[in-house]
DNA sequence: TTCCAAACCTGACTTTTGTCATAGTATCCC
DNA sequence: GGGATACTATGACAAAAGTCAGGTTTGGAA
């Protein structure tokens, strides 16, 4: 029995180090050295949150990043009217409050948990090291922010542009290209009315009705909260409008 | 008469040499080098676009990126229902197409200009070439990105959850703070009602029977295209909503 | 200057979307 | 198991915004 490391209670597995985590290969972090990585190791927490529970919220200021390394989080803004808006879904391997440590800025969006979750909280003296002397890391962070500002591009035009109905039908499809069915045919990630009609930018009554009509219509079946795609064409002809 | 070195016709002027350009105190590029800033200059060219020229437009490959010295463009993506969505207006110190250079994609907006403008194009690999060796470079690109990224989220909030009469006066008061007025109190920058309605995400005559409303109201005059603010305090009460 | 095209403006109408009210249904916690 | 609570659903109506159709004004080119 080795003595040399002694544990402070939980054993440290394997998969809780950074250098072994696999979750790693899907964002910036992987343009980090192996001192690197084995400092953020060494200073990194694992969280777990329910369902609900908020890993930041808007107006926050934020001493690090969370890695997802379970479950999926909304990332939203309260407005003035009260309505939440949500402005991307975050999953296993991504990133949330990198933009705020960047910009030494407080959180400017909410990252509620739709489901239960694991994180890993880096504090952010870790990362802004490692900006500063890695230029691959940082360049691997430029990339992502890159195309984290596409994404928002295409969103402002699709919400401003397209009709209720067609988001709809967007972010049914986007919801099955991003997180993929159940066995049953169900699209993997459950999200309330709720969520469906920040997420589109409605009002809760309107999606409820939509998703009514393109039940009727054969687009999609639901059974409860779940619900599954029928016909993926029809779905894609109504987002290009016709 | 020293014939060192060689000008082309026009001569190179003070003013054109990236190290004596006073813009670059306003963008990323005030964290290369002198060696850095030589090469830029070095390779730079200066490219003079008329009212209503593309700089460069949506789904094109860009081979650099365009330094604005003067003037104002749009930047703004082509929608399905053929109608223009503008996504942000930049003007003197803003670096176009970085984003389309960093992550190595063809333009995903088109850049237009709403003056004459007189821009630098910087081909790609002073930058690129900067961005593998220069932390602070990529650095200040990266803080620079989070920044347009925290303001495309809001956008997406502000569109999806305020009504058409409260963009507009966010647009005016927009236009206010971040273009001025002129001596007679007018807006600085004088957009076509189009243009107004493509930034607010509206249609053409929605947007002028708003401007109409508002002059009523007295919360603006106009003059032909252009726009003066007469209440600002109304017009504020007006985005948050009462 | 004159003419033409483009931009601006307004009215009438339709469609889309939101709001309010109400009822049914699932779910959670004791 | 039962009751409170939150979520889902639908109808009726109101408000917001878009479309179409027509005018007027403006600005630039011949």
């Amino acid at each position: 029995m080795s003595i040399k490391f002694a544990s402070s209670g939980k054993p440290n597995s394997m998969e809780s180090r950074c250098e072994n985590c696999i979750i790693r290969q899907f964002n910036s972090l992987r343009a980090m050295s192996k001192e690197e990585l084995k400092q953020v190791s060494d200073s990194k927490t694992t969280k777990t949150i329910k369902k609900g529970q908020p890993i930041f919220e808007e107006g926050e200021k934020l001493n690090g990043v969370y890695c997802v390394r379970n479950g999926v989080s909304k990332l939203s803004k309260l407005s003035a009217n009260g309505k939440d808006q949500i402005v991307k879904l975050a999953s296993k391997g991504e990133v949330l409050g990198q933009r705020s440590v960047v910009s030494e800025e407080s959180a400017n969006l909410s990252a509620i948990a739709v489901e239960d979750m694991e994180v890993c909280f880096i504090p952010k003296e870790s990362i802004n090291n490692t900006l500063q002397k890695n230029p691959n890391f940082t360049l691997e962070v430029l990339r992502h922010m890159a195309h984290d500002l596409k994404e928002a591009d295409d969103v402002i035009v699709n919400i401003s542009q397209k009709t209720v109905k067609q988001r709809m039908a967007e972010a049914f499809l986007y919801l099955q290209n991003n997180f993929g069915e159940d066995a049953d045919g169900f699209l993997a990630l459950t999200l309330s009315r709720e969520d469906i009609s920040n997420v589109v930018g409605t009002a809760t009554e309107s999606a409820i009705r939509i998703i009514s009509e393109f039940k009727k219509k054969g687009l999609i079946h639901t059974s409860g909260k779940k619900i599954g795609i029928k016909n993926q064409q029809k779905l894609l002809e109504m987002v290009e409008g016709f």
